[in-house]
Order: C-alpha cells, then sequence, then structure tokens
DNA sequence: TATGGCCTGTAC
DNA sequence: GTACAGGCCATA
C-alpha cells in the first residue's frame, strides 16, 4: 500500500511529469471521489500547476490559490493513460474503479482505485486543512527536529501498543503497516510493548529507523508488496530488503534462526521476530 | 481510545 | 463460500 516512500515517489514522478502544466479538464468518472461541497471539478480548468507535494501520505496539487489533495489509500494509483497496467476491459465499461482523469495539456493521468477508497479533495486554505487532520510535523523537512521532538513529547502518555502509537499519523506522520513493522524490527521492540513503557533512548532508536528504513524505502521507488505501482505501472524494488513484512514463518533476517510471527494489533497484522524483539516492559 | 465501516480482489 | 488486506474517519 503507498505509504510515505510510494507517495514520494508518485509526487517526484509527477512534478517531473505536470509541473507547469495547464490542467485541461478534470473527467469524475465515480463522484465519490470528488470531496467539497462548493468547489467543482471545472474551477480548474485552464489553470496552470505550479508544483507537486507531499504532506504525510498526502498528495498536493498546488494551482496557486487553490489545491487538489489526493490521498491513495491502499490501493489506489495515479497511472499515465497508456499505461499498460490498466486493465483494458476496465477503461472500457467505464468502471467506477477508473475514478477521475486528469487532463493536461501533454499528459493524461488516470486515478485507478479498484477498492475506490481513495480520495480527491478541492483545497483552498491547505494549512487550514491540514491542522484538521492533525498531522505530525514532516521528518525529513529542513527543520527535523520539530518531527523528533513532536514524536518524543507525545509518547508518554500513552499505554497503547507501540505498533498502534507510529501508526497515528498525528504523532509521527508518514508509515503504515509496512515501515512500522520495519522500523520496530530494527530498533529490537515488540510491537505490542506499551508506549510509555519504552525508555527515550528506544524511542529514538524507532524513530531513527523509521525514518531511515523509509529513506532507504524511497531510494528504491517503494514496496510494491501487494498493489502499489508508479505512474508508469513499475513496481518498487523494496520488497527484497524487507525483514519482517509479509515474511510470516520465514526464517529471521537478522538472526537468521528465528521464524517470522504475525499478530493483530488494532484489527491490523504484525510482524515480527520473536527472538529479535523479545517483548519486555523496561520500566515501570 | 478502541472499534466498525468503507470497498473489492485475492487466498484459503 | 468466507476471511482477509489496511488508511482514515465517524462513532461510542
Amino acid at each position: 500500500m503507498p505509504e510515505l516512500p510510494e507517495v514520494q515517489t508518485v509526487v517526484s514522478d509527477l512534478q517531473e511529469l505536470v509541473a507547469s502544466q495547464t490542467l485541461e479538464k478534470i473527467v469524475i468518472n465515480d463522484p465519490k471521489v470528488w470531496f467539497h461541497s462548493s468547489l467543482q471539478p471545472k474551477y480548474f480548468t485552464g489553470r496552470q500547476l505550479r508544483h507537486v507535494d507531499r504532506r504525510g501520505k498526502y498528495i498536493v496539487y498546488n494551482f496557486g490559490d487553490i489545491h487538489l489533495v489526493q490521498h491513495l489509500r491502499m490501493t489506489g494509483k495515479m497511472l499515465l493513460s497508456d499505461a499498460k497496467e490498466i486493465p483494458h476491459n476496465i477503461i472500457k465499461a467505464n468502471s467506477l474503479q477508473l475514478r477521475l482523469k486528469l487532463i493536461f495539456n501533454n499528459v493524461e493521468l488516470v486515478f485507478y482505485d479498484p477498492r475506490r477508497f481513495g480520495t480527491m479533495t478541492a483545497v483552498i486554505d491547505l494549512d487550514a486543512y491540514f491542522k484538521s487532520k492533525q498531522l505530525a510535523p514532516e521528518l525529513y523537512s529542513n527543520e527535523p527536529q520539530l518531527a523528533l521532538d513532536h514524536y518524543l513529547a507525545k509518547v508518554d502518555y500513552s499505554n497503547r501498543p507501540i505498533k498502534s502509537t507510529i501508526l497515528d499519523q498525528s504523532i509521527i506522520c508518514g508509515a503504515g503497516n509496512i515501515y512500522a513493522d520495519e522500523a520496530l524490527h530494527r530498533a529490537g521492540v515488540h510491537p505490542s510493548t506499551p508506549t510509555n513503557t519504552l525508555l527515550s533512548s528506544q524511542h529514538q532508536a524507532i524513530f531513527a529507523h523509521l525514518k531511515e528504513v523509509m529513506r532507504e524505502a524511497i531510494l528504491k521507488r517503494g514496496t510494491s508488496a501487494a498493489d502499489y505501482l508508479d505512474l508508469n505501472g513499475n513496481p518498487g524494488v523494496f520488497k527484497q530488503y524487507l525483514k519482517v513484512y509479509k515474511r510470516k514463518d520465514e526464517l529471521c533476517k537478522t538472526c537468521d534462526r528465528t521464524r517470522i510471527c504475525r499478530i493483530k494489533i488494532a484489527g491490523r497484522s504484525s510482524h515480527y521476530c520473536p527472538k529479535c524483539q523479545p517483548f519486555t516492559k523496561t520500566n515501570d
């Protein structure tokens, strides 16, 4: 699923491909995709796209005083309309899975999403919009200390499992299930550990590992575990570097003699090595 | 703060 | 057939 590295890959590619182009038309195929009470798609017609940015897992198309904010959720993909990976019958049948098209003067993009969870939102006041989402500071901003301070300030007050905490976008933003599991494995922390029983040094390690693993994944253009593809329909290649995610019953790549376990935490599957990530309460 | 709903393709 | 995948939001 698209998490920070996958979204960043799409954003970088979009920036190269369509920045400064004129948006000729937005064609809404599935009305459910569009979120705004008054700002209609036609309002964007003829506007020049300034640049494409990322905020957390959201894609931001900046048209100056108005914006499109897109979320791919689990199975959403932005694809060049001639990418071979778009099932031909879907296009032909005009299925709702082809949710909308962005037609620029030189390029046509389709928002294809089999599960139809993704969204496109017309936004005027970006700051207010993201404030309402209560997103934590960006991990890779010019002021990286902000995100760490924000994280450390919040983690003392919750006894939730640490896995739930790092999926909480208001505490640290960008991670999803894949990189949360990978970061906890690198940090040697069991995903069920109550958040407020971890030492400050362990929290700093988790934070640093999350940042590191997602940076590595960006360099590999993301992880295609199930659905994710880039604009051209190509997969990301970070999957081969995953050490726990979706590796239940396989040998741990770190200790090489323990099989990866999978448990449910807060409704999500969590993968961990019981030897490298023993369950311990370190303080009380 | 935990849970169910949104969705549908895939795996069993 | 049925369970499962999970990011976000509304709800209790």
